[in-house]
RNA sequence: UGGGGUGUCGCCAAGUGGUAAGGCAACGGGUUUUGAUCCCGUCAUGCGUAGGUUCGAGUCCUACCACCCCAGCCA
């Protein structure tokens, strides 16, 4: 931990703090509302970090509310997900988790309230009728031929529809507010409608489930929310929110604020678009490491913290914004660098045999778990006369710029010796099958005593030693910076190298005992994890979180 | 003239009348047994456009332009 530093003040921390300040509110609560109809992606981390986080810094607390108002669309397994999600990004709710169905009955009689004020009637208006009544952008609706139904006939209508003895869309309750309003969301907005169907938390107690607008702002009103942050497409609802709170009798008057969602280049992240790549098996699941999901990302090797730190690094604005996938990058990187262990994984193995090494000989190096860091344990590291080396790391000629092994020419094998190509053997089809070696004893831990320079260093495996690995390379899944944007679908503009399975790789003997999820930094080539569910001790399995950065790329390729 | 929002560097984003923070990316250079990390440096006479007010404007005023959201018995 380094010096304390204060973070910057964005819109929504300044309306905290001056609210705590002028004791507008004593104590900060804020919920994270998901409805558990899908998984949770990247955007909602946002989200997440911000309601979360701020209740954190100001002494708060945070709710964890499923907004489980729509029960068709709606299941338990959803609820359990993003419970395990938000637990995996750090975060912990206050007390148990909510539910706005934990509500009904007191919606229920809320929405009573409302009747017997004259602020709400039963309309039977099917929906292609009340979307005809409804007016369009520009003009204003109609009252329904509904709208002035007596008090008691709305009673005993909304009784009934409680009852189940109207159809599905038959009936709804509906606010009296004002069909020439401007803003849509006032023109007599539905607060009840008929959904025969058995709910994951309530059963079969209701036929009737109340709606957003109506069960939002209420349900928050009940917890005591003072600070109910959500995304600006709702902004229209926010005189809704408040009439539905100032037209029944509220325990508490909390006030909604927006900011914008989070977009990410090369990204998508509409459930029903996250929900097309899984149909139609673009990637293999919800969690597939190339999702944006929560779980997706856990599984390819992301920390909670990097997620976390990005949200932090991303700010919190009005403004539409599409935030550069390589910021995420970023953020992993910096986490993983400064606390992954380092390890060695040749991923294309290429046979070295150093000639002046016992055949039988098992010479034990003791490498560093990290190179700036000597809290991480050490590891053992078995050198032997047979070994393996990347092949993207020997050339039979090369010129200056390129520092690795070259026929005649000499190179570290990183944390051991300095070895020498003395021959190259190549198969009848002349690839590569193997190279002669020697090596000078007198380089370990040390340079050539003669003044010899040795630039250049690559990672190597044991052949007789290391193990076999499956490594999984993945890489974005879209080519294109907007996939959502435009004519041409988005499944057109995958990146056909997403996942690149590779089987032969040979790992360092020491990763077999890694646990699923160990993160590491496989040295020269990038931040890899253990998978989660395949990765076993004898059947190892890897997942590239993100490689280096590589700037030897950009001057290979110039 | 439907309503509601937003426009500051390639991408995020500070700034709220006193002379454009920071991060990511990019580009130079240094250190380095990871072409990594780290360190140093460069990167907006300019803040959607045009006028205006002012000693002084990204910040105030006026007009315009662009983009986003809203017509689910979804959230």
């Amino acid at each position: 931990m380094t010096t304390e530093t204060t973070k910057p003040e964005h819109f929504i921390r300044k309306i905290l703090r001056e609210d705590l300040e002028s004791s507008k509110v004593n104590k900060i609560v804020t919920r994270f509302p998901p409805e558990p109809n899908g998984f949770l992606h990247i955007g909602h981390a946002k989200s997440i970090c911000l309601n979360f986080g701020m209740a954190q810094e100001f002494g708060g607390e945070c709710h964890l509310r499923f907004d489980d108002t729509n029960p068709e669309k709606e299941s338990e397994e959803y609820v359990q997900s993003i419970k395990s999600d938000v637990s995996w990004l750090g975060f912990q709710w206050a007390g148990e988790e909510r539910y706005a169905s934990n509500y009904f009955d007191q919606l229920y009689s809320w929405a009573i309230e409302l009747i017997e004020k004259g602020l709400a009637y039963v309309c039977d208006l099917t929906p292609e009728q009340a979307r005809e009544y409804r007016g369009t952008l520009k003009e204003p609706g109609v009252n329904s031929p509904y709208r002035d139904r007596s008090i008691e006939e709305n009673l005993d209508l909304f009784k009934r529809m409680t009852d189940g003895e109207f159809d599905e869309g038959a009936k709804v309750l509906r606010a009296k507010i004002d069909m020439a309003s401007p803003n849509m969301n006032m023109r007599d907005p539905i607060i009840y409608r008929i959904r025969k169907v058995a709910h994951h938390q309530t059963g079969d107690k209701w036929c009737i489930y109340p709606m957003y607008d109506f069960t939002h702002g209420l349900s928050d009103a009940i917890e005591g929310i003072t600070h109910s942050i959500c995304t600006l497409e709702f902004e229209d609802h926010r005189p809704l929110y408040d009439w539905f709170i100032a037209n029944v009798t509220a325990p508490a008057v909390p006030r909604q604020y927006e900011f914008a969602r989070l977009n990410v280049n090369y990204t998508v992240t509409s459930k029903r678009k996250l929900k097309r790549l899984v149909d139609e098996n673009v990637v293999s699941s919800w969690d597939d490491p190339r999702m944006p999901t929560i779980s997706g990302m856990r599984r390819r090797g992301f920390t909670p913290t990097s997620i976390r730190n990005f949200c932090e690094m991303i700010g919190v604005t009005r403004q539409d914004s599409v935030v550069d996938v390589a910021m995420l990058e970023y953020a992993i990187r910096d986490d993983l660098d400064k606390n992954a262990p380092r390890a060695f994984c040749v991923l294309d193995p290429l046979p070295i045999e150093i000639t002046n090494f016992d055949e039988d000989a098992v010479e034990t190096l003791t490498l560093a778990g990290h190179p700036n860091r000597d809290d991480l344990a050490t590891r053992s590291v078995p050198f032997t006369r047979h070994i393996m080396i990347d092949r993207a790391d020997f050339r039979e000629e090369a010129n200056k710029k390129y520092k690795r092994l070259v026929l005649g020419k000499e190179v570290r094998l990183r944390g051991g010796y300095v070895i020498r190509a003395d021959e190259v053997i190549k198969d009848a089809d002349g690839r590569i099958e193997k190279i002669l070696c020697t090596y000078d004893a007198e380089t370990l831990g040390q340079n050539p005593t003669d003044g010899r320079k040795v630039k250049g260093v690559i990672h190597w495996v044991s052949a007789t030693h290391g193990k076999q690995a499956e490594v999984r390379l993945y890489d974005r899944l879209f080519n294109e910076e907007a996939p959502d944007r435009g004519d041409v679908d988005f499944l057109e503009k995958l990146n056909p190298e997403s996942l690149q399975v590779v089987k032969g790789a040979y790992i360092e003997p020491s990763l077999c005992e890694a646990a699923p999820e160990q993160r590491f930094q496989f040295e020269r080539e990038g931040y890899f994890v253990a998978d989660r569910f395949d990765h076993a001790t004898d059947a190892p399995v890897f997942n590239k979180t993100i490689g280096l950065r590589d700037s030897w790329a950009k001057i290979e390729n110039s």
